[in-house]
DNA sequence: TTCACGCTGTGAAACATTTCACAACAAATA
DNA sequence: TATTTGTTGTGAAATGTTTCACAGCGTGAA
């Protein structure tokens, strides 16, 4: 089982490197990659041994095998159909961002209370009503779900999803969910984002402790 | 100094705790604000003594001076003025979020380059065009960025930031931004998210080492 | 062929963070 | 007052993660 932390990092590795690939490079070492990153060269090697990528001494690593070898790691040996609960612009930014972005990934379905957005198609994604929404993952045999909803809805939302068979959820929303056990759950907390940039910005009023 | 994660922590509770508040709770356990953050009540009572919060062996914690101590922690002495690039979707999101939500944070200024946006006034903050950015920042003594312009642009959109005098950047771009020392940057990458919950949800297709 | 160079792969050290486990204590009870 | 109960605060152990530092190797130069 690979760290939280290395497989964030071995994601922007491989985005990094296609755009790599896409400028015509066919290896890059790791000090090199480490730059591009932001990371120390060690941490990057390490990182490719847990893939099982193998580099040469003289050349480094070869790109287009780092990628498969990320890949083989990441991407489940299926496309993987995901929902999305909350059809504000949360929910649309993260439509758009995804649209034909990674070959393994689809939103299957979005949803959202509001009947003016129901039965549109919004960045490729048909939009239900939430009370479909358990028919609907369902049938179409949804297994991860993205919550863009407002907070005081969150709760509720993911255990429709769950209910309705979800086992992996990432939650744009500040509330803690209750989730059983087998139910993976990854939280993006933008006011936490907000917050630590505030404390570790040094502007010069707050005293710190010494290090 | 305390480390990132702490005050991730810290800015979670002190949520929470605005809501235990509300509810009419003065008194709160470590195990309960635990239970209710997803955390080991000896986790969260480390938390505590780090913003040197003092508990009451019998009674618990005072929750008005748990979020006091929080907010001396967290917030700096003047109101953090920030400004925002990039108003599509997710910007809106952004600003849509924290309309009144902290009394120390605010949004004096966004800036997008469709001038069909410009000059207007989203969720309560003013929209200038780019080619404004760095007389704005300088002039409203802006230190703070958010940055949800498309990943091509992020880099400039950084450097312009950091012409003006910003200080820290929350970047929801996966452009990885070469920054000079000095200059906080806190990142949130959404595909590295979703890969996340791809990874760790384990949907019997991947042969993942045993632990 | 031999040497010098600069890289990879990795054991071990350093460092960071979380969790355990318990002394000390405040309140409630008898 | 003495006893019980359940919590805080924290040293120390456990755990997790990053970084160092170097042996070993492939390549190119002489």
């Amino acid at each position: 089982m690979i760290p939280e932390r290395t497989i964030g990092r071995l994601s922007l590795y491989r985005r990094i490197l296609d755009q790599v690939l896409d400028q015509g490079r066919t290896y890059i070492f790791s000090h090199e990659l480490a730059k591009l990153s932001g990371n120390k060269p060690a941490q990057v090697r390490r990182d490719l041994n847990v893939v099982k990528c193998p580099g040469c001494a003289s050349k480094g690593y070869d790109v287009q095998e780092m990628i498969r070898c990320i890949d083989s790691t990441l991407d489940g040996p299926d496309k993987q159909r995901i929902a999305l609960v909350g059809v504000g612009n949360l929910g649309r930014a993260v439509l758009h961002y995804f649209l034909g972005r990674r070959k393994k990934l689809e939103f299957a379905a979005a949803f959202d209370r509001d009947h003016d957005k129901v039965n549109r198609v919004i960045h490729g994604c048909r939009v239900y009503h939430i009370d479909e929404l358990n028919d609907v993952i369902r049938k179409e045999n949804i297994r991860l779900g993205v919550i863009t909803v407002p907070v005081s809805e969150a709760g509720h939302i993911a255990d429709l999803l769950v209910h309705g068979g979800v086992r992996g959820i990432l939650n744009f929303t500040p509330a803690p969910l209750r989730i059983p056990p087998g139910v993976y759950v990854e939280n993006i907390d933008i006011t936490s984002a907000i917050e630590k940039v505030v404390y570790f910005t040094d502007l010069g009023n707050r005293e710190k402790e010494k290090e």
